[in-house]
DNA sequence: TAGATTGTTAATCGATTAACAATC
DNA sequence: TAGATTGTTAATCGATTAACAATC
């Protein structure tokens, strides 16, 4: 289920198959092809068919992808077929959005903490959460066997954060700070950093 | 100053070099090399050196680069070296952090217009911004001459958003409705999906 | 059966890296 | 000069695509 070889980059763009099913699922269609999910996705559908074949045959000759079966090879390929318990680090107006963001929850992916350093936030509210103090961050984190986290700290606390977690056993980091983490090999680590993203789109202006 | 051929994924780094760039330079740095940047990001030193290579030559044998003059070339490169106006769709949750995130206006990004389709927004104040009614995409992105803009609405209604400001002559959009858009060639689109992100990583957990 | 689409092979294309002459 | 680092070439590596036999 697991081949050790697969390229990141295919692992990378089985969520977004993923999405596109769950879509078609939502319109209530049953039968898809590599073709309709590459026009879709702006993807060759050759690319999808190979994506697919690192893991197994999924499809049949002259029908195509029985959605619904699909949908969940990849949710059990991405491990996402689960719940998965999340730290938030950082309440503030990101973290505030973070926290309220209805898509983790519907996807399996639960905030269960929300830590932040500043003494005024700490023990207060924010929706359903109530403010950790950052400094029980490694106590919290592994009584609760959390393994995933959020980092939406500024950017010159958010390296200290990372490190924390690291040493608490977090394994994977969403990183909304605009920095470069340095982890140990073992953590993966993704980035948001919204001006890297319009950087990357006014070049071609 | 802008070969037509440089691949996709180079420009794509250009933003990551120009932030460690930026963070050397806020520690008083003045000389940097490929192999320190490349220590920094993981990335291997050539790898940033032919990057570079595309525009032209910005270091000395020997020596390494200059912070200050690279960084500024590299500002040129992506046109970040001028203000951008941006029009900001969506005024929930999400809409409300995009609109007080800080490094947008410190990077040359500013949010200009907000529009949400709710009646009871429209006309009120989020932060510096008086709502503005998505009806009046089309007149006042034409008007303000906005080419950036960017989507922070629930997935059902970002295509048809998208749509509109397309029409309205948007070149750029940052996308963070959980959906791929279908714009024409011309339009770049930049996606901020973060239960993508996570499940990026749970694979590998 | 005829038509359609998969899974897979082999070829192509493109990106990364190693290595080093050039040169500061 | 000796030492260091760039810019660039050529080789390697890896990803994408075209094409088609297999088969539903």
């Amino acid at each position: 289920m697991a081949p050790a070889d697969v390229p990141d980059i295919v692992i990378g763009r089985l969520p977004i198959y993923l999405r596109a099913l769950n879509f078609l699922l939502e319109e209530e269609r049953e039968i898809t092809a590599s073709q309709e999910l590459a026009d879709k996705l702006g993807i060759s559908s050759a690319q999808i068919r190979k994506d697919l074949s690192h893991f197994g045959e999924f499809g049949k000759q002259g029908t195509g992808y029985e959605i619904k079966y699909l949908r969940e090879q990849l949710r059990k390929i991405l491990k996402v077929d689960q719940e998965w318990d999340v730290a938030l680090v950082g309440a503030g107006d990101l973290g505030h959005a973070i926290a309220h963001y209805g898509n983790f929850d519907r996807n399996g992916f639960h905030i269960v903490a929300v830590f932040d350093r500043n003494p005024r936030k700490i023990g207060a509210k924010m929706g359903r959460f109530q403010i950790l103090d950052s400094e029980s961050i490694p106590t919290v984190v592994q009584d609760m066997h959390i393994k995933v986290a959020i980092i939406a700290v500024p950017a010159d606390s958010a390296q200290q954060v990372a490190d924390t977690l690291v040493e608490a056993g977090i394994q994977a980091i969403l990183n909304y700070a605009p920095i470069t983490l340095n982890v140990p090999p073992k953590v993966r680590v993704q980035y948001i950093d919204p001006v890297v993203y319009l950087q990357r789109m006014t070049y071609y202006l």
